[in-house]
DNA sequence: CGGGCTCTTGACACAAGTCAAATCGCGTGG
DNA sequence: CCACGCGATTTGACTTGTGTCAAGAGCCCG
């Protein structure tokens, strides 16, 4: 049973601006489905051109960009309310692809009704660009975690973005959220080796900051994280559209 | 005499899309003026919000986000074609600053018009979407070159990029370039040391590979230079829209 | 029970950062 | 016209963060 639009979860969130009945109305029509993939399926390749987007409702994935060599690179970290396929919407082609890293709902659009919604949602396809905008400061500041920090640095700043979209999202308990990750992952979105990220780990561990295991990242001190992170404690989270 | 969108030198290179006749219409309208700055304008400053948008006409600059610290991450090279602001047309605020390194003509828009081209013109709409699209991918890659390649194939990649840019524009002659930054600039934008660009820029001279020097970069060899990249010598450019 | 992933650890090598000082270029002012 | 000062570029010496290699431990699943 699909969800209705009316009823979407994500939509409640403070995270997500608000949307007029109309626009609801509209986004019911431009979804075209539902669709449940399970852990390891591949939702978007590098270099071809998906005739469907995707919102993600539930569960929880990556992008990345794979090398000549066999090396990847994550983008980042897809959560759900992440929009999925926005290259492909507008551009040729992807430039990375995209995986679930569990079983995933999926809101499905129809590539073809973008068209559609820029000639009809202006409001909507406003939101599209903002949402490209968004994307494009994420990964500003990922270019600079990358960029400056050094190892426990290019962690901590991960974990406590992590946490933050976790809680924005309700995915939250206790400090502790679900991270379905593999050590490799983390170290391929922060350009850092496995086995360095591996000993960052158990320093934070030791440090009595943070620990992960298991799939589950507990937030022990997150004072002590945000100041390994180089962030202040008090950051308000940037609302975004849904889409 | 603000040059004519209808003259635009830009729009008829085959790095940009066509546009037709109505399109340029537009523009024209769209277009509130055009301005001339000199070298070292600070265009756009992060978290402020810029009541007007530009696209490059001529000169060069570069966009970055600074640290606490006072450090800079440096996240590209503007150059003509490059349209700047589209965070603050669609965002609340810009999340990077943007500075001219020389003097620079551009193309004002009004902020304000960014709604009415949502509003009436939905091709050029879907054209900014696309522009923020190829940002991401641009910025993706970027990311992947500071998470993977050693101090030598970065600085090979960056050479290989803006020389490709400068090629697509016209602005080589002879396989060289201007290229009117700071070793600083170039150490900013890789995440290395000022030192160590200066070391690298050092072997790629005594290589024979490419020398940049009063701020003009020759290319010797673009192979050998390809090849440092990791890159493939023959790669189509990516079209994209001109706004 | 065995095979195949992950995750951990230790030892070692080296790329890149830091510090410091010399040189070069250039505009300014005496 | 030369001396000075300041920023950018070079270089050398030394330190250190990370990568690489290799092997073992833990765990799940057939």
């Amino acid at each position: 049973m699909p969800t209705e639009c009316q009823n979407c979860p994500l939509r409640k969130l403070s995270l997500f601006v608000d949307m007029s009945d109309q626009e609801v109305d509209f986004m019911q029509r431009f979804k075209s489905g539902e669709l449940e993939v399970e852990a390891g399926t591949t939702l978007m390749m590098e270099g071809s051109n998906s005739p469907q987007l995707f919102t993600v409702l539930q569960g929880m994935g990556l992008r990345y960009k794979t090398f000549e060599n066999g090396e990847r690179q994550v983008i980042n970290f897809v959560l759900p309310g992440d929009f999925i396929g926005l290259q492909a919407g507008v551009m040729r082609e992807m430039q990375h692809s995209v995986e679930a890293t569990t079983p995933m709902t999926l809101c499905v659009f129809d590539r073809k009704a973008v068209w559609a919604l820029f000639r009809d949602q202006p409001e909507r396809a406003f939101d599209l660009t903002w949402l490209a905008a968004v994307e494009e400061h994420l990964l500003g500041e990922s270019l600079a975690i990358v960029g400056h920090m050094n190892g426990m640095g290019r962690v901590a700043r991960a974990f406590v973005r992590l946490h933050d979209r976790a809680d924005a999202l309700g995915l939250l308990t206790n400090g502790e959220m679900h991270l379905p990750y593999k050590q490799q992952d983390l170290a391929d979105a922060l350009g850092l080796s496995l086995v360095h990220t591996n000993k960052t780990l158990k320093k934070l561990r030791e440090q009595g900051v943070a620990t992960w295991r298991n799939s589950r990242l507990k937030i022990l001190s997150y004072p002590k994280l945000c100041s390994l992170a180089e962030l202040s404690e008090s950051r308000e989270p940037m609302q975004r559209p849904l889409i």
